[in-house]
DNA sequence: CGCGTTTGACCAGCGC
DNA sequence: GCGCTGGTCAAACGCG
């Protein structure tokens, strides 16, 4: 059951994080680890780097034992021409060139043959120069010969790291660049709409800037202040050690109390993560609800909706408002898939294990309650649910933050909700209030498309609902790149990385790609793990992840494919998939996960 | 026997 | 204060 049938979301798009370099370094680690995946292969591909690496090392021994790490295919290409341009012009040099030319060629556009050949040639400089110089040239030729290589293999390895230096400075820069860029983009689009129904956004957003006019520290810092991803996560850091740890008890308390939860390691873990920034939300659900409430807004649909988590956290009264608000939103956030499967559910790459049914209002299929089994203790939880008005409907709700490394094909969904949530967050957070206007986010985050992915203030928490049930056109996604702010300054606890999103990292990859496509960045500080990876797949990786997604389970291909196209694409039609709306009845409804 | 699911009960928040 | 509803727990049950 767990394993669900049909639908699934397949993560393949890892691959993409190969496409930063510094993603890449940091998720190696992480990625070693699972091995037992079948999906695993672009996360190989990080072993299969290691491995070249250690080969190239191994090489190296008998000289600096420098050892190249993740760059190593700068120093690579640099020794190839240094040799080439060099030294005479022995045959293995003319190969060299030719391997350099054909090498350079294809790392612009795989990392991987670059890697390959790293190993290769690594390897074979010495082999080619013992085969040519050993059995004819004398002891002294030799030796110098090697003296000189080695000294220049030196030179490349510093070369090599300033190589990477510039290129994570590049990055940093870049990635502040387009933070600039999407809180400009996200101001004017700000002022663009239009006052009617929005007015209630309008001034949110008006109070956002005011509020974190001094705060934050984003990357946009022109003064008005603009809504800033990081700002978003700042505001939010943390009060939670100690908000967090007396509000525990409540329903939380309540479980531990009565139940002895397994949980409570890693709920420990999640506060400690929460002071730093990070956020678990699941177990902090139960927490906020006594202390540091989030006022949830009032809405009629509410109890149609699939999914209303716990209750509504209320907004703490005092100046904390903001930053309580902001945290119990975040742990709040979830995201909601809707998609056509006669699976009882989707495939997500984690592994789950129900813990309850229950019948809910207005809904004759009952809804299901999963909790992640990937890890003790691991906080996330999802809902599964089929829509009344259309039981091939499946909607599923993710919840929480994984405290734990994610099967590849988890990785992406996670990345994509960490992205979703971040986006919805990133608009939500800011209201003075606490709560994210509804309005106001589908005009800010989803602008122009109105189906696909909805973001919901209506429910009491946070949520973005990716509909998947429709064709989308290519066209769909098309929009104000301002729009995906994905504040994700801090990487999943779990990942081996230092910082965890503070979002919740379930789900795939459409939101993920919207936000890449969008132009939106994340917070530089991210550094590492998820966040950074998913920060910018390319095109192709993410095609591939498709790709596969879509081979893996053929109910799930429509959905996907149709999402996947409208990124691509990255036109502009409304008419499908990722919409930020607020969450009515009809997007939530109770249909049996069974 | 272990693991996962089922299902009734319990608890807490909200609305009246 | 009471009832409704959502969410969770845990004993019972089923399956491999």
């Amino acid at each position: 059951m767990d394993k669900g049938g049909g639908l699934s979301i397949d993560s393949d798009s890892i691959g993409f994080f190969l496409t930063k370099p510094n993603s890449f370094l940091a998720s190696s680690g992480i990625h070693t680890k699972r091995k037992r995946d079948p999906m695993d292969s672009n996360h190989r591909f990080y072993l299969n780097c290691k491995d070249d690496d250690s080969g190239a090392a191994s090489v190296d021994e008998g000289r600096n034992e420098k050892r190249v790490d993740e760059m190593d295919f700068f120093s690579d290409k640099t020794t190839r021409l240094q040799e080439s341009d060099g030294k005479s012009s022995s045959l293995n040099n003319i190969i060299k060139k030719e391997e350099l030319n054909e090498t350079a060629t294809r790392l612009d556009f795989d990392v991987n043959t670059g890697l390959r050949l790293l190993t290769a040639n690594t390897g074979s400089d010495q082999s080619t120069i013992d085969d040519g110089l050993s059995p004819h040239a004398d002891d002294k030729q030799e030796k110098s010969e090697l003296m000189t290589l080695q000294a220049e293999l030196d030179r490349i390895n510093e070369e090599n790291q300033r190589l990477t230096g510039l290129l994570s400075q590049v990055s940093h820069n870049y990635n502040a660049l387009q933070m600039h860029l999407v809180s400009l983009m996200q101001q004017q689009n700000n002022k663009n709409q239009s006052p009617g129904e929005n007015e209630t956004a309008d001034h949110d957003m008006d109070e956002k800037k005011h509020d974190l006019g001094g705060g934050g520290g984003g990357g946009g810092g022109d003064g008005g202040g603009f809504i800033v991803p990081r700002q978003f996560m700042d505001l939010g850091p943390a009060a939670t050690a100690e908000t967090d740890e007396p509000s525990q008890s409540s329903s939380e308390g309540r479980s531990r109390d009565r139940a002895g939860s397994p949980h409570n390691n890693a709920e420990v873990v999640s506060k400690n993560n929460i002071n730093s920034r990070e956020i678990v939300p699941l177990d902090h659900d139960k927490t906020d609800l006594g202390d540091g409430r989030v006022r949830r807004e009032e809405s009629p649909d509410q109890s149609s909706q699939g999914w209303v988590p716990n209750k509504l956290p209320k907004l703490p009264t005092s100046k904390n408002v903001d930053q309580s608000s902001s945290e119990a939103t975040m742990r709040k956030a979830r995201v909601s898939v809707r998609a056509r499967s006669e699976a009882p559910m989707i495939t997500d790459g984690c592994q789950w294990r129900k813990y309850g049914q229950k019948m809910a209002k207005g809904n004759p299929c009952p809804r299901a309650y999963y909790r992640c089994t990937m890890a003790a203790g691991c906080p996330v939880r999802k809902q599964v649910q089929r829509c009344a008005e259309d039981r091939t409907i499946l909607i599923t709700t993710y919840e929480g933050n994984h405290n734990h490394p994610l099967p590849p094909a988890a990785m992406a969904m996670a990345s994509t909700t960490s992205a979703a949530v971040g986006m919805l967050l990133s608009g939500s957070m800011s209201s003075s209030d606490g709560l994210m206007n509804p309005n106001f986010l589908a005009r800010t985050l989803l602008p122009c498309s109105s189906n696909m992915a909805t973001i919901s203030a209506s429910a009491p928490f946070p949520t973005v609902t990716l509909d998947l049930t429709h064709s989308p056109s290519p066209l769909q996604f098309q929009r104000p790149p301002t729009q995906f702010q994905v504040p994700f300054p801090n990487p999943p606890q779990g990942f081996g990385s230092s910082q965890t999103p503070p979002i919740p990292q379930i789900f795939g990859q459409s939101l993920y790609n919207q936000s890449k496509f969008s132009g939106l960045q994340m917070s530089p500080n991210i550094g590492s793990t998820q966040f950074a990876q998913a920060q910018q797949p390319s095109l192709a990786d993410t095609v591939n992840a498709a790709t596969a997604a879509i081979t893996a389970d053929p109910n799930f291909t429509a959905a996907l494919a149709a999402a996947i196209s409208s990124i691509i694409g990255g036109a502009n039609n409304n008419t499908s998939s990722a919409t930020t709306t607020t969450n009515s009845g009809s997007s939530n409804p109770n249909y049996p996960p069974n």
